[in-house]
RNA sequence: UCCCCGCUAGCUCAAUGGCAGAGCGUUCGGCUGUUAACCGAAAUGUUGGUGGUUCGAGUCCACCGCGGGGAGCCA
């Protein structure tokens, strides 16, 4: 099937037409650009100006004779300008490019003040560029932040459709306060200076959330795995891929207020099962941005963290480290390091545990499996022996837990007695139990933070520099 | 939220309680098919905020704000 549309205009760039596919291609006349110019250099016969369109880390050289154009003209050529050059792609007779643009028509679509123009061709502070965050995207680090993470977003969704999972998009809003996982943000269209209350009875004098939008207290999402669990148990295999919100009071490179989450649950599905579907995702889709973006890596290993690539070709091609919990705090007893947090058996893994196993003895991403259920959530499926859950974290060198996830109790009996044991209101879980009384099946899934990933693939120290516009306590700029 | 460190020119950083400095960027000039170019000159400051100690505070003290590192919570 064909299709028409409407011409579309003359100056949009399409696929063809971007700096990175006049850069991979032959040279040829005609040729006309837009972009931003990023740096300048002058001569008395010839100026050149470095421009980039955000398509490729690599600058397209334009070359410019200042004699065949008005000095007003190229005056308002200047660092931080977008123009409009048309020309001839030639192959380049200098070293550092194969092709350079022989400038014919130059435009410029808008000016940049030099004098206040914030960004140098020097290095810059992810602080001082994550001030400007309106600007950084213009920069060299933050270019290929963002095309690895679209790269990065592009290989999840072809992996699990691939796989053949049904994308789910669960509630950004929602009115189960029974997740769990964490401080919520609340969501109300009650007047904040003259809140309603309640008049008599028992909740006397208390929010009178009946008079709110929802009718009840309302929240932005911790998690879609609850509702994604409901899908699992008709769809199979399904995945969740959106935005998350915790409201807690986290200041740290590895939190955010909001951030994305990758959900996968599957049906039929055990724990050993999930942990090695965990690391085949977390391999292929590695694999495709390192295919997708190598001159981005490159980038990163040169300029951020020159262990970036060594590091993903070795999470590709070794196998990930399965140990269980029990094991894990063996080998911590061993190990002969003081820690700031004694190691016991029935206490959680801390940073520096997790960093130990991963960075120490293993030295790759190490998966640990059957947790105490004390110190895990009400949903995991219980192990025989009493004391477990089915529980696992996929634990990376620098990051930490970079994935957490579960079989899920599936048994109607044991998941109500779990929920009353964790001091939680039944009630609340109507749906959640009605699941396991129609039709239940043994199901796994787990969690993978976005931005955590990112972190892991680009080297990049502060996960506010891996999200195009952070949120985190006391910031919300842009 | 807790512990530690920091905040000085547009940026990165100096300055023993005693005249506010450099490099980069910017502007101007020179030179060169240049590559984070090079050479010369100039302009650029409410030293994060408020209060205090002192003859005198960028420097010492208190509180506040913001940032970084570590921790907790977690993805």
């Amino acid at each position: 099937m064909s299709i028409t549309v409407k011409e579309i205009s003359t100056s949009m760039i399409l696929r063809g037409n971007y700096i990175r596919d006049l850069l991979s291609g032959d040279a040829r006349s005609d040729v006309t650009v837009h972009g931003w110019v990023k740096t300048r250099r002058d001569s008395k016969d010839v100026c050149f100006v470095q421009l980039n369109d955000g398509s490729c880390p690599a600058d397209l050289q334009v070359v410019i004779s200042p004699a065949n154009f008005d000095a007003d003209l190229l005056r308002r050529v200047t660092t931080g300008a977008c123009i409009r050059v048309n020309g001839q792609l030639a192959s380049s007779p200098a070293a550092g490019q194969a092709l350079e643009l022989q400038a014919m028509e130059v435009k410029v679509i808008g000016e940049a003040d030099p004098a206040t123009y914030p960004l140098q061709k020097k290095g810059h502070t992810m602080e001082f560029l994550r001030d400007i965050g309106h600007l950084r995207t213009r920069s060299n680090t933050f270019g290929s932040v963002f095309r690895v993470r679209t790269s990065l977003a592009q290989a999840i969704h072809s992996f699990f459709h691939e796989e053949g999972f049904l994308y789910v998009h669960t509630p950004i809003i929602t009115a189960s306060d029974c997740e769990g996982a964490g401080a919520m943000f609340g969501v109300s269209t009650l007047d904040m200076l003259n809140v309603p209350r309640v008049n008599e009875g028992a909740q006397r004098g208390q929010v009178d959330f009946g008079q709110d939008f929802f009718g009840k207290p309302a929240y932005l999402t911790v998690s879609g795995q609850l509702e994604a669990e409901i899908f699992a148990l008709a769809f199979t295999n399904v995945y969740t891929f959106g935005p998350t919100f915790r409201a807690e009071n986290s200041n740290t490179p590895r939190h955010l207020a909001e951030f994305w989450m990758i959900e996968p649950e599957m049906a039929f599905c055990d724990l050993q099962d999930d942990m090695f579907f965990a690391e085949k995702f977390l391999k292929a889709i590695i694999a495709r941005v390192m295919d997708e973006c190598a001159s981005d890596l490159e980038f990163f290993n040169k300029r951020i963290d020159n262990s970036v690539l060594q590091t993903l070709e070795n999470v590709v091609n070794s196998v990930f480290e399965h140990i269980t919990y029990t094991e894990a705090i063996a080998l911590l007893e061993k190990s002969g390091q003081t820690w700031e947090f004694p190691v016991s058996w029935g206490s959680d893994l801390q940073s520096e545990h997790e960093r130990y196993l991963t960075e120490q003895v293993f030295k790759k991403p190490v998966i640990v499996v059957d947790y105490p259920r004390e110190i895990k959530a009400f949903y995991m499926r219980a192990n025989d022996d009493g004391k477990t859950v089915r529980a696992m974290d996929v634990l990376a060198p620098r990051i930490g837990e970079i994935i957490g996830g579960s079989q899920r109790e599936e048994r109607h009996d044991v998941l109500l007695n779990r929920i009353t044991e964790q001091g939680l209101d039944p009630a609340s879980y109507w749906w959640y139990l009605e699941l396991r009384k129609y039709g239940s099946a043994p199901h796994a899934g787990f969690g993978l933070g976005f931005e955590r990933l990112m972190l892991y693939l680009t080297g990049m120290k502060n996960i506010r520099d891996v999200i195009p516009f952070p949120r985190t306590p006391g910031t919300a700029e842009f």
